[in-house]
DNA sequence: CTACAATAGCAACAATGTTGCTATTTATTT
DNA sequence: AAATAAATAGCAACATTGTTGCTATTGTAG
């Protein structure tokens, strides 16, 4: 995995101590995460407009991408390096909602099956929530 | 189709002006509308906090079913007669979220294919959120 | 070390979600 | 048909997230 120090320069970003902290987090966790989470997480060393223009920031260079969780809070997970670009995702992994933890995990192990569509109606983004109880909150 | 008086009804709900021209207007759509759609539609024929708690209620008795769009802005389409009661949701279709146009439109002909988890996650939900352009803003 | 551009912080506002309370209305019962 | 109880609607209020503008601060190239 690259550094966050590197990934941060390539990106034309400069390395203050939140961004590096968000970039290195999302490297370390395989999940997707909200802005209300992180403020939490760094309490109060950022703002929260501050962690928003870092997410949006990210994301447009392609480094992150953003879904939605069932509670219709933006989430923000690391691109897979491989199929992600400036203005291309194609990060089409299932993302798990945890009905009790509130947690989101992406799934990458799970195979995104292929989905056919009528003619008239044209794909460019597909994203699979799945609401159940994850491996943590399994009793 | 059943009638939406029959189906209020037998749901216990008053017959109430809104409440009726909320359900029709659900089953004569196959789309999922959002509480700000109806309050346009129904121009200031009911308060959004009514609204909403029509929507919450409706859900609530297995009438209908919610998703969160791409904007994260809760929307709701009529269930499946077959699959759907008060308390077990199974709407296993794609939504599709046009780009252009904003509307979300069931797609009911598609089928949703089965998604193998791990053996520590367990599914009580599905929903695939399918990003791109509809039908009627395709040219 | 300086200067400039990027970044952070703060204020402010919008939209949706949500709850509590009261007024109104539907439907049932006398 | 009137009275009643329970459901429903409307209004006010507040929380949270998203979003933008402006200014102060800071990283980095030269």
């Amino acid at each position: 995995m690259k550094k966050a120090t590197q990934i941060l320069d390539e990106s034309g970003f400069r390395k203050t101590e939140i961004r590096l902290k968000v970039l290195e987090h999302l490297q370390n966790i395989e999940k997707a995460v909200s802005q209300p989470e992180l403020e939490k997480k760094f309490n109060k060393l950022a703002d929260r407009v501050t962690l928003y223009r870092i997410l949006s920031a990210f994301e447009e260079k392609g480094l992150i991408h953003k879904i939605m969780d069932v509670q219709g809070v933006a989430r923000y997970a690391m691109c897979n390096e491989k199929h992600c670009s400036e203005h291309e995702h194609h990060d089409e992994h299932v993302h798990f909602n945890c009905t009790e933890c509130g947690d989101v995990v992406c799934l990458n192990t799970v195979k995104v099956p292929d989905i056919k569509l009528p003619k008239s109606f044209s794909l460019s983004r597909l994203n699979i929530n799945i609401e159940g109880t994850c491996d943590s909150c399994q009793k």
